[in-house]
DNA sequence: GGCTGTGAACCACTTCACAGCC
DNA sequence: GGCTGTGAAGTGGTTCACAGCC
C-alpha cells in the first residue's frame, strides 16, 4: 500500500515554490501580514488560479476574504523545502566556473553551505575559494562517506570528466546532483540530476530571436 | 490570417533539440551516416516515441526501416535553431560569475560569441576576460544600437541591480535575456526571459534529499 | 462583498499502437 | 522484417467558474 502523504506536490508546483517564499520573505521585512494569490501572481507573472492551486497542496492556509497569513505560509513552505536544515554541497571542479560558485550567494545562504570543492590539477589544490579550499578529488569519499546522501553534488567539470565524476558520486551514495557539463549524466535510478545546460539556453533565445527577424521579414514582403 | 508555418515547434521539443544534436554531431565525427530514434533516445534517456515525435516537427526526414540520415538531420536542427549564424552574447556584471561565464566554453563557440562585458565598478573596467575586456555599462547602448534585438544580453549582477539592467536592456531593444539573478524579471511582452536559478535548483535537490530521508525514516518506523 | 479551495473543462505534451514505406 | 510518422488515448498541469467561508 502506497501512503500518499501531503507530500505530492506536481514537479512544476515545487518549480514555483521558492518564487513564493522571495516575495514572502520580502513581506515578512516590510511588515506586511497578509498577501492574497492575486498580489503574488501579478507580482510573479503568474495567474491568481495557479497561485491558489499551488498553495492548497501545502494545505489549505488561506482565510477567505482575507488571504494567507505571510508568517504562515512562509514557514509552511520552508517547511516542505526543508529550508530549516542547511544542507551541504561539494562541488567537484575548480576551474572558472566552479570557482565562481563557490563564491556565489545563492550557494552559501542560509540553506546552503558550500562544504568541499575537488579539483585533479595540482596547481589549484590548496587554493582558498570562498569559506574553503580546493582539494584532491580522492579525499571526496572519505569526507562524504558517513551521510553521503545529504549532500548535493555540483559538477562543473570539463564535460569530458562529467559522467566519470558522475559515476563516482552515485557509487558513493550521492543521490542529488546539479550538472553543469553539456551532457546527459547517466545515473542510476533514485538520483536526481537537474541540469543547468547554458548552450541549450542561448540555442532558445537565438531560436527566439531568429523568429523575430523571419517574422519582420515576412511583415515586409507581406506590405 | 496568421501562416502557421513550419516553425511551429513545442516548447519542450525544442529544449530537446540541443541534445540531438550533440549525439548527431558526435555520430558526424565517428563517421556514422544513420542513427534510429531508440539510438538517440537510449543515448539521452529518453523514449523512441518522443523523439520520432519531436524529429517529426522539423519534417520528414527519416526513412523508414533505415532511420535518420544524421547529416541532413544535423543540417535541419541546425538550421531550425539558427545555428548557422553566430549570435553575440553580452554579459552585464564582471564579478565572480560574469567573468566565469565570459571563458565558458559553451559561451563561445560554432554558435556564439562573447561581444562584450559590462559593468559599472571602476576597478573591474579594463580587465581582459577570454577574448573581451570589461566595459562601462555606459557603453553597451551605443555597441548594440544597430540591431539590439540580435544579441543575447546576459544578466549576471548582483540581484538589487537586475531588474534595472533588464529594463534597460527592453528599453534599448533587447528582446532575449539570459537571467542569473534570483529574482522574477518583469519585461514587456515579445522579450524573452530565461532563468539561472541555482537557488530553486537546490531547493529541488533537496526537496529529494528529504523525501529520501523521510521514506527511510518511515521504512524503519514500519519493520 | 471578497477571496480561498476545488471540481470540471481544457490544453500541452507524452505514450501507445499501428499503418505505411523501405 | 524493421523503423518511421502519426492518429488516438493517456497524463500532468493550467484555467475556469463557483460553492463555501470570512
Amino acid at each position: 500500500m502506497v501512503l500518499r502523504s501531503a507530500f505530492e506536490i506536481p514537479k512544476a508546483t515545487l518549480e514555483r515554490l521558492t518564487y513564493y517564499q522571495r516575495v514572502l520573505e520580502e513581506f515578512l521585512i516590510i511588515g506586511r501580514k497578509t498577501i492574497m494569490s492575486k498580489e503574488l501572481a501579478d507580482l510573479l507573472g503568474l495567474t491568481a488560479a495557479i497561485v491558489r492551486r499551488d498553495l492548497s497542496y501545502l494545505g489549505s492556509f488561506g482565510t477567505r476574504g482575507t488571504g494567507y497569513a505571510v508568517d504562515v505560509l512562509d514557514n509552511q513552505i520552508r517547511r516542505i523545502l526543508g529550508k530549516n536544515t542547511i544542507w551541504p554541497v561539494v562541488i567537484i571542479g575548480a576551474g572558472n566556473l566552479g570557482s565562481a560558485l563557490a563564491q556565489a550567494p545563492g550557494f552559501t545562504s542560509d540553506l546552503n553551505q558550500v562544504v568541499g570543492i575537488y579539483d585533479i590539477d595540482q596547481p589549484k589544490i590548496g587554493r582558498r575559494l570562498g569559506s574553503v579550499s580546493v582539494k584532491h578529488l580522492r579525499e571526496l569519499k572519505n569526507d562524504l562517506k558517513d551521510t553521503p546522501w545529504n549532500y548535493i553534488a555540483v559538477i562543473a567539470t570539463p564535460k569530458e570528466a562529467a559522467q566519470d565524476v558522475a559515476t563516482m558520486l552515485t557509487e558513493m551514495g550521492v543521490i542529488s546532483i546539479l550538472n553543469f557539463a553539456p551532457i546527459n549524466l547517466s545515473v542510476p535510478k533514485g538520483v536526481m540530476v537537474r541540469n543547468v545546460d547554458l548552450s541549450t539556453e542561448l540555442s532558445i533565445l537565438a531560436y527566439h530571436v531568429k523568429r523575430y527577424k523571419d517574422q519582420a521579414l515576412n511583415a515586409l514582403k507581406n506590405v
